[in-house]
DNA sequence: GTGGTAGGCGACTTGGTGGA
DNA sequence: TCCACCAAGTCGCCTACCAC
């Protein structure tokens, strides 16, 4: 069987038009050496006439560079990573770089699979949303390696790299606490983990158990709800706290189970916006209405929280400054090489809007 | 300023050799 | 004949060096 595809032009075959040398030519195209004005400029209408591009992958072998970044986010369909994919996508372009997308759903094989398929086209560093915080073995060989890799949304202190987060705990903590200042004390948290923690969180019957937590934004968010709760004088702190798993609990089901309760909760904060989403139909379905009957507020200020009436109150991430930020990290530390792991933190904002109001 | 040449990058294929 | 193993060659490009 024959190729119908053409041969691409190559510098021999510039060289050959503009009447030079192939090294004439390469010095001409790369810029490098001395060329003659006329030679440059029979070398450029030659490269023109014969759409010669340069051989990305014969430059990559030399350089040993690809001038690619791999990046594995948990959840392409959640408008947090979509935005944080943005942020991503135009850091990178602005720093040179072009850009290898995998989605996890959440699952450490899957991470571990996409890891291992963007290390085999030779990245030259991962941005990484870890499914988990605890088990990173995969990504620790990476670190001590030829790759760098720079956490986001997410940190592991067990992995001696940059991460670029939010302050969970503190912003949980406030969310929780203007909900306590709002008179309610019945504040239920409903969150999600993913689905293989090697932990026993993901187990179906331990779904509803309050921790242990493979991820470290969820162990913040959940630390900073207790702490509000505790400051207020609450003893029992889980008694409200429901976590579901990835694709396994739908969070309309958890808060349906809190709505069933005999004392059954006048908040929930959902620690993100899709969970937010599973809640308000939970909600709706009961015929409950939102602040009057039941006060609701969402982690990520996902766009459909301003729409929806009544407009959500939400903490507000810079979400796509998340995702540039985490390329400028690892963009520094693949043209410097080593130096110190930093973690660095990025402020968050509470909205007020009308989902916030005294329990019935 | 220019031309010619050699070496090297990494994954893969091809061909030669030796042993079972 | 089959298999395993190894060396050499392939691809396109960059770079250094020397000669003119």
């Amino acid at each position: 069987m024959t190729s119908n595809r053409r041969r691409a032009a190559t510098i021999p075959d510039v060289a050959r038009e503009a009447g030079v040398s192939r090294s004439t030519a390469s010095r001409a195209l790369a810029g490098y050496g001395s060329v003659s004005p006329e030679a440059r400029e029979r070398v450029r209408a030659a490269a023109e006439k014969l759409g010669y591009r340069a051989n990305q992958l014969a430059r990559s072998m030399i350089t040993g560079r690809t001038h690619t970044l791999g990046v594995v986010i948990a959840d392409i369909q959640n408008p947090f990573f979509a935005g944080v994919t943005r942020g991503i996508t135009d850091a990178a372009h602005a720093a040179g770089y072009q850009v290898l997308l995998a989605n996890t759903d959440e699952d450490l094989g899957a991470e571990r699979a996409a890891v291992k398929t963007l290390c085999d086209k030779h990245v030259d560093g991962l941005v990484v949303a870890p499914a988990s915080t605890t088990e990173v073995g995969h990504l620790a060989a990476l670190v001590e390696g030829v790759c760098p890799v720079v956490l986001l949304d997410r940190h592991a202190p067990a992995l001696p790299t940059d991460a670029v987060t939010v302050d969970n705990q503190g912003a949980s903590e406030d969310a929780v606490r203007r909900l306590i200042a709002a008179g309610h004390r019945r504040i239920a948290l409903v969150t999600l983990v993913g689905s293989e923690t090697g932990n026993g969180a993901g187990a179906e019957d331990e779904a509803s158990a309050p921790g242990p937590f493979p991820i470290s934004t969820g162990v913040e968010r959940v630390a900073g709800y207790r702490a509000a709760l505790r400051a207020a004088g609450v003893e029992d702190t889980d008694a409200y706290l429901r976590v579901g798993t990835f694709h396994r609990q739908d969070p309309a089901a958890l808060t349906d189970e809190l709505l069933s309760l005999p004392e059954p909760p006048t908040a929930v904060f959902a620690t993100d916006s899709m969970i937010a989403l599973g809640v308000l139909s939970a909600v709706n379905a009961r015929g409950l209405r939102v602040p009057d009957d039941i006060s609701v507020v969402a982690f990520d200020d996902a766009e459909w929280t301003r729409v929806v009436r009544p407009r959500l109150s939400v903490v507000a991430q810079p979400v796509q400054e998340l995702g540039a930020e985490a390329v400028r990290a690892l963009v520094t530390r693949i043209e410097t090489g080593a130096r110190p792991p930093r973690h660095i933190t990025l402020d968050t904002a509470f909205i007020t809007r009308d989902s916030i109001a005294p329990p019935p």
